[in-house]
DNA sequence: ATAAATAATTGAATATTATACAATTTATGG
DNA sequence: CCATAAATTGTATAATATTCAATTATTTAT
């Protein structure tokens, strides 16, 4: 057994995938020359970043999801965007957004379980500088990425 | 001009991508019909629900995203899927999340400004019968669907 | 512990698809 | 209205996915 299919998860949160330009074709009624130009454009514009799966998450062990609103320390308020470089980095997380509001800070966060999310919030507190965190679990993924997820 | 450009980004929403199982198969130093063996099995299993494209949603002129906790009116309290699946179906909604906490639902969504966000809220307390809700707007989307998003 | 059954890996052959290129058409700015 | 740039398209080619049969590894039952 090699677990091919971990690391082709991972490999799909990052990408690796591409479009079907002779699908798109058919589908649209037009020349598959005419998609493969405008899809190339759209990736120079820099409209589409990247192309990546779009996962049952429960099904792949990793079930546990949590809305994390985050507020910063006083002196990190000027410059938010410090921490959250860091924080992209972080493999279970999902999503960052700076918003405004209460908190300034809105994650997604995937984890296997309540055990290892724990664990993720005892480590975060001290590494990424959050003064509090406001957490919301997620019960139900209903929809996800423009597209309805049935679990 | 037939505007393909808009075409295809709805489809790359729902999907129409696919895998590249030579480039991972070169990357992960594996023949590629083995890559393409644990691939279609990922999918049989329902692990990867589809493939499909991660936007720059700034330039694709859908900008303004928020995040959205909504209450159900009582009445609706012990079936949220009932109305979650009609939520499915709206495209402004990239996703719904059924929580646990002070709010039952987070929608996260995406629109072209302030002014279409005021007509779905308008809309939507009506349509989907929330009793209260409370946004979170994003001045910036550093990270989305595990990839970084660089405005 | 071993045989039988099932699942995973692989290479060779084929079918399908993406891409490069040149030509034509359509849009744009002075 | 002309010149220039952008977009569309068909043909040819390169690259890729997929099928299939065979081999190897893993699991299950006795």
């Amino acid at each position: 057994m090699k677990d091919i299919a971990s690391k082709l998860i991972n490999l799909f949160k990052q990408g690796y995938c591409t479009p079907q330009i002779a699908r798109i074709a058919r589908k649209l009624k037009e020349p598959s020359t005419t998609i493969h130009y405008n899809i190339k454009k759209l990736e120079r514009e820099g409209k589409i970043v990247t192309y990546g799966a779009i996962f049952d998450y429960k099904k792949i062990g990793y079930g546990y999801c949590v809305y994390v609103f985050a507020n910063l320390k006083p002196e990190k308020y000027d410059n938010p965007e410090e921490i959250t470089a860091k924080i992209a980095k972080d493999p279970y997380v999902e999503s960052i957004d700076i918003c405004s509001g209460e908190h300034e800070l809105v994650l997604k966060l995937r984890t296997r379980d309540v055990d290892e999310y724990y664990e993720w919030v005892k480590k975060s507190i001290k590494l990424y500088g959050f003064s509090k965190i406001i957490s919301l679990t997620s019960l139900k993924q209903v929809k996800d990425g423009f597209v309805e997820v049935g679990n």
